[in-house]
DNA sequence: TCAGCGCCTGAGAGGTGCCTGAGCGTCAGT
DNA sequence: ACTGACGCTCAGGCACCTCTCAGGCGCTGA
């Protein structure tokens, strides 16, 4: 089963679209904005994302580039009604991988759709460095030095988030946040526990100190070298 | 380097799509006619192929048809005068990648260009193997050692989907969503006793452990060797 | 120098995620 | 109807992970 989000503001449009691919075999979910689109695009699960540029809440390109940085490398295909010659290769450069411009034919959006489908997401080197250290979010990987490192899911889940950081201080209310999760309610200390357990895996056995602590203000990766 | 194949018969539109593609970085070979650019591309050392439908010889959508049976699958952009929406559908569906109609701005053909690219030639094996294990998703084999394994649709349908991640690690709802479908509503423990099947079936028999559990997170399937 | 606060850390309880064997319903072939 | 293969559910058990707690250390400002 094939499945495709379509993110589109528009109602008719977007059931038309929606109408049109689920008669064509697709396994079609809808989203009416863009927060929502994000949401759901997150998920992973999607072959492919139609997605509109002019949306309630949160802007197309945005969504796009939100989801490139989260790693996320689903195909997107981008609408827009806009039809500048930069407005296309701006759309390319935020990480989708086709542009159409408003109005398409429906028989246009979906060759290009099977195109992209056909492809498939492609594997990006997804690995991220900070000096020696690398960190692979797809593969769950983690290593400096040639060395693989066992971390669990919290503690990969806290150093990606550093990571993503790069270089900058994460406060220990933003890392609750975003690693706990908003609804946390238990003790902030947590973060210093785990803070503890990554440095024992990543910074003592190796003789160096990224993981910095700013006192009153929060946390900070740097790099080794 | 990056190099790229020019197939345009219009000596004007060849030289300055070549001298300013080699002003971005690209280096940049041009061929003048269909059988030419056919022999040129099978040499298969290009990262992309800038192909004109109008060509002597030989029509563009058969250089391409051509070169996908011949399984070189280079990312190329159609170039075509015309501009019917069927045409479009029609180039891509010849297995190019992308399709860009004259007159266009070199913007655009930069970004495109760049878009393929960095997304490179999708491979299309028609077997699948990791490490000393082998897939044929087509006939439905599976072999580890040149022993044959025999599985269920089930098991078939969940070993192919870890294949596909290539060693980066599939949550269990992801894993639910593809090979049980998103409708399913039973218990997500399924995937982990069909796990426990496929381990018996493709691990244990040959003394490896190619399906890895990462607590917290899903599967993953590497290499055994 | 001293008080106070923020941060670190070791120990441990409790919880969660995962594995596995047993077993039931269904369907196709005999 | 019988048999076997298949898909799935269920419950027990284990290992590991997550988080709390409390004592102690060190920085900071008065």
């Amino acid at each position: 089963m094939v499945r495709v989000l379509v993110v589109e503001d528009e109602e008719l449009l977007a059931a038309a679209v929606a109408d049109g691919l689920i008669a064509e075999g697709f396994d079609v979910d809808v989203s009416h904005d863009g927060p929502d689109g994000l949401w759901r695009a997150r998920e992973g699960s999607y072959d492919a994302i139609v997605l509109d540029v002019l949306l309630p809440g949160m802007h197309g390109y945005r969504v796009c580039r939100t989801l490139r940085d989260e790693g996320v490398w689903t195909p997107i295909l981008i609408l827009t009604a806009k039809d500048g010659e930069y407005d296309e290769a701006e759309a390319l450069d935020t990480g989708a991988d086709d542009f159409l411009s408003k109005p398409f034919s429906f028989v246009v959006l979906l060759a290009r759709l099977r195109a992209l489908i056909r492809r498939g997401a492609p594997p990006r080197p997804t690995v991220l460095t900070v000096g020696s250290l690398e960190l692979d979010p797809g593969a769950r990987h983690c290593r400096r030095h040639e060395t693989d490192i066992r971390l669990t899911a919290r503690e990969f889940a806290l150093l990606e988030y550093l990571v993503r950081k790069d270089g900058n201080v994460a406060s220990k209310a933003e890392i609750l946040d975003h690693v706990w999760g908003i609804d946390f309610a238990g003790d902030p200390n947590v973060v210093e526990v785990y803070v503890g357990y990554l440095r024992k895996k990543i910074d003592a056995p190796f003789g160096v100190e990224t993981i910095k602590t700013v006192r009153g203000a929060g946390y900070q990766l740097l790099p080794d070298e």
